[in-house]
DNA sequence: TTTATGGTGTTATATTATAACATAACATCC
DNA sequence: GGATGTTATGTTATAATATAACACCATAAA
């Protein structure tokens, strides 16, 4: 079966993200479950942090936020969670910005490819096996084996060009 | 015109790499006077540097073999020099790496398209219009702009794949 | 001769991430 | 029940990456 799923969609900025939040919970519980290992306070606190909003979220942010109610928190605080979320699919790190997007579907452990806007700073992520296929394409040409995919694309989202006229 | 150039392909790791930093820098000369701005000593010395390999280097490790012939150097040193090769085209930024490495195709302020190994950390470079068009067309679907992109794909190259078995 | 400009020197600091070791909490098994 | 293993967290320190801010010095333009 080929992928062309848009995980996270451009959506408007008015959107209800509450239940954006709320989803993105209940999926994180119920593939921790699925899997047996444990979304632990520290983990889902720091899951719940990064879907504060559809904009990649900081290490030190984070860890600033986590400071306010609980002192003991240091750098291996959050960057064992994010070690932690990131093996099991339910946040992506964007590269280029050295910061923490959450994914909605933790399933599989794919890679996404990420459109991310310059102004309001929303990620958008498909997992899409047509541009795959084209890597798989291009690196076959020279005997290149892909394990790894990194896609992180900037511009700008719909409704912030709406607004720059 | 469609480019769907290699930039820099996948090439013996006995290959005769002197003549690839002689064309870079011959390259980087004539860029520099055809535009008009100085690639001065520092700048040559680092994109020297950049090209010892076809592997990315580290802005510390460029630091570091800098302040030994030259004690003045700091991180700005490096950090200045590669902000002007980058801007110019001569050097990209791996950003999954945080490392830089030589571009042999200055005339053009493109992106290009990274294959890295994994084993021996060659880097090949795509200037390739197929994949963009295959992004454009992802992006037209939500009304994205596209400005610019990053893609780095990992794994291995024949050379290595050869020899894991 | 002054005034811009571009490039570099210098010091300090910000930002991002990991190492290393200690402790706690809980489960298992003899 | 006590030893042991395992997972998660606490704690301190430091490594690695990058930028800010200001001083200085050439050289070119006015």
């Amino acid at each position: 079966m080929s992928k062309n799923k848009v995980i996270s969609p451009f959506i408007p900025a008015s959107h209800k993200h509450q239940d954006c939040l709320k989803a993105a919970i209940v999926a994180a519980k119920s593939h921790c479950d699925a899997v047996g290992i444990s979304l632990t306070p520290i983990r889902q606190r720091v899951l719940e942090l990064i879907w504060q909003d559809h904009e990649p979220v900081k290490a030190y942010d984070i860890l600033d936020t986590l400071k306010q109610s609980k002192s003991s928190s240091a750098p291996p605080t959050v960057y064992r969670a994010l070690e932690f979320l990131q093996d099991e699919g339910l946040v992506h790190k964007i590269e280029s910005l050295n910061a923490y997007i959450g994914c909605g579907n933790p399933r599989n452990t794919h890679k996404g490819q990420f459109f991310i806007c310059h102004d309001c700073g929303f990620v958008a992520e498909l997992d899409d096996d047509e541009i795959r296929r084209l890597f798989q394409k291009k690196a076959k040409r020279f005997g290149f084996e892909i394990n790894d995919e990194i896609v992180e694309i900037k511009g700008y989202c719909q409704e912030c060009r709406g607004l720059k006229e």
